[in-house]
DNA sequence: TTGTGACTCTTAGTCCGTC
DNA sequence: AGACGGACTAAGAGTCACA
């Protein structure tokens, strides 16, 4: 529980493990977002406060949208592209 | 097209219209979201370039996730409620 | 009921490093 | 390859009076 205590952390690891997905070393990936590798950094960490335009800037990067970078629960990619509606 | 344009418009707009799908004032959500009506005022206009902590709190106060506020091509409220996936 | 300009204070965000 | 710090500039947070 206590999900909801650090938004911050929850957002890093997800973009961390989007990143990784990739296979982008965080110099790399912060430069194909436009941002600084030590503000990349800060922000996997969950120690960054970023804004949206940072956060759209990130999602471009990925070549995702927005929300998805949000969705914390699933798995994204698989859940993403299987849509599991059948039951 | 040019939706990337302004990704602060796009999300003022999507902010404004599930606020009045609540039924509440400006000023009435910005202080259920504990922010000033003013600044609420700003980000529904796209004027505002708001954080990650901001973003949630706004979230928060619509009871929705986070990532429901990016979801700007669908009419949200009803797509996640009916989720079609019969077909 | 909302838009807006102006304002102070804090922090976002960059650039330079070291470990 | 990434964590982390210092110093810095730009911009956001947060509030007010007034249109």
């Amino acid at each position: 529980m206590e999900k909801t205590g650090s938004i911050k952390k929850l957002l890093g690891n997800r973009i961390r493990e989007l990143r990784r997905e990739t296979g982008l070393s965080q110099e790399d990936f912060a430069d194909k977002c436009g941002i600084d590798r030590s503000y990349m950094s800060g922000i996997e960490r969950g120690v960054r406060n970023p804004t949206l335009e940072i956060l759209w800037a990130i999602s471009g990067g990925l070549d995702l949208d927005l929300s998805h970078l949000f969705m914390f629960e699933t798995n994204t990619k698989e859940e993403i592209e299987t849509t599991p509606c059948d039951s």
